[in-house]
DNA sequence: TTGAAAGCGCTACCAG
DNA sequence: CTGGTAGCGCTTTCAA
């Protein structure tokens, strides 16, 4: 590894010089910059970036925090924020929360000592405290912790057209797939669903024993094609006449369980998601979504926790949370009665 | 940030102490190496990355350069690779290198100056050079420099085998949608079609005004919807009884085309993919398709990355490059004629 | 077993 | 404008 003393010499200067040269920084002769970037240019000087951190007690790299590598939902996100820090000048270190158990405790700390200067975060439990003594900004979730800057999406209004667009086609008997009411976005998604069943005058029943009639049911799930496909066998023999399966998974397993009773979707099942994963636009019927502006979203992640790093702690600038609105997309797969 | 010195000092020590203490390198009393431990938990000591770093000449952190973080195909592996290299107490530094034109050559250098250890490459131009300068495991695809190690499916015999499936169906008009020349995955699968069709006795025609009969036709395509929608119009009216598309967009292209066109699938066309994204198993037809072992792809590159970094340069050990053999998976997208 | 001290490569300060 | 130098926090000799 070539050293700024190496290069320095061969440019007939002092480390000093030489280091105003390549940086900007500070005042140095045209000619003797000139001399210095030649001589860095001929060794191929790259610097020394631990050198550089130690020195100026920042690492010029931001690290992402998430549940899961493998989800198109956050690399949608993760892909544009890659792109925003390292436009910067910055480095994105990955790491993954949900692997296994405790692992999200176990990936702050490593992240920590890695020295990233700043992290965006997608939480997975809410009530984990989240350290304060680097920015962070969290992305899509967001933890009980009300202070710290977020950017999200308008989860409940976005469920809530969902809801309606459901309820206006003329369906009476409706479920619900959502996640676990621990993520800040289950809730919110809940919220706006009930919002738009109760404005309808439909109220929810229990999952076991539902009354017939009009009514709304609720089935928390993980995140999983199996867990979509238990999910609807709780509905078993009673199905609904519409799903929202808030989730592509989810929803694979709503559209695998379907097949496999011969239930025609959207003929017997109409069926509502949310997120749009290439595939749901080729899909017969074409998926009927609410679709986070995840590109966004990360893109604005990525600004935000740069300019908490580079501008320092205006983080009241942006607390409360960004919502920025999904889009709504409707396609076939939600049918009238 | 609290320093191994205060750690010291609290313990009583100097900081040559702490550090064995703390690193389990050297020996220390066991009473003395307790108190450190203690001080050093009650400081909520983490360390200096950058300055061990610095030291000792080696960051613990894996590059992993890939074209596009929003492609499941990559980061299945990337999944499995980043638990790997973190269970190893290394970091995965993140870095894109197709979303604009030469970034691959900017990606690297950036790759270079973060101090990385080591990198995972998924190559994009296999003409372009690659750092000599570090350990590098190539993934999926190889550069042409062919002394690179890499971690590799067996792309060819995987194609050959899903070519035989669709010959033994008595297919005799089989179309080959397959990405760029370019790319060594792309050849190697185009041979393995090819080494299939001779062997069937069928010949290989041109794309503009292709004979009659028993017949198969190529088109390269780039790996997206739209191009496999393209790339499908292309065979325009004279639409072949099978196609190969060896991408999960360049076939939702052609599920899409064969729905604008009144096309059913598998009736009127037959198709058979590659990669084996969540909905192929759901769709219907189920998509037949060749599998690559991504995970364990992810989890043997991050292996043989570290053990390049850890044990030195026994590279010899590795090359010629690893297949991991994938999975042929028989669904119901292929009738028989 | 232990502490002192050198030095990794860099930036920033200070004197010239 | 420039060179010398201190020092970031750590690991690793080296003597004691």
């Amino acid at each position: 590894m070539v050293s700024l003393a190496e290069v320095a010499k061969r440019a007939g200067v002092g480390t000093g010089t030489a280091s105003r040269a390549l940086s900007g920084r500070g005042s140095v002769d045209e000619a003797t910059r000139q001399r210095v970037l030649v001589a860095a240019e001929e060794l191929r000087y790259r610097g020394n970036a631990a050198a550089r951190a130690l020195r100026e007690r920042r690492s010029r790299m931001v690290g992402l925090l998430l549940p899961d590598l493998d989800n198109e939902f956050y690399t949608a996100a993760a892909e544009v924020l890659q792109s925003e820090v390292a436009a910067a000048g910055y480095q994105l270190i990955v790491a993954q929360t949900s692997t296994r158990l405790g692992d999200e405790r176990r990936a702050w700390e490593s992240m920590l000592r890695s020295g990233v200067d700043g992290v965006v975060h997608v939480p997975v439990d809410p009530s984990a405290p989240v350290p304060t003594e680097l920015p962070v900004v969290q992305l899509n979730r967001r933890s009980d912790d009300g202070e710290i800057p977020a950017v999200l999406t308008n989860d409940a209004e976005g469920v809530e057209q969902l809801t309606r667009l459901v309820l206006e086609a003329g369906h009476r008997d409706i479920a619900l797939l959502v996640g676990s009411l621990e993520y800040s976005t289950s809730r919110e998604r809940l919220e706006g669903f009930r919002r738009a069943i109760r404005a309808a005058g439909i109220r929810e029943v229990p999952i076991v024993d539902p009354p017939p009639g009009a009514r709304a049911r609720v089935v928390h799930a993980d995140l999983s094609i199996e867990a979509g496909i238990a999910a609807f066998a709780l509905l078993e023999g009673d199905a609904p006449t519409a799903v929202l399966a808030l989730n592509s998974r989810l929803l694979l397993g709503v559209l695998a369980s379907c097949q496999r009773r011969g239930l025609r979707v959207p003929e017997d099942v109409s069926i509502a998601g949310m997120g749009d994963p290439v595939w749901y636009a080729v899909w017969s019927p074409a998926i009927t979504t609410f679709s986070p502006p995840l590109a966004e979203m990360g893109r604005r992640a990525g600004r935000e926790i740069l300019a908490l790093i580079e501008h320092g702690d205006d983080r009241d600038a942006m607390t409360p949370p960004v919502r920025l609105a999904g889009e709504l997309i409707i396609r076939d797969s939600i049918v009238s009665r």
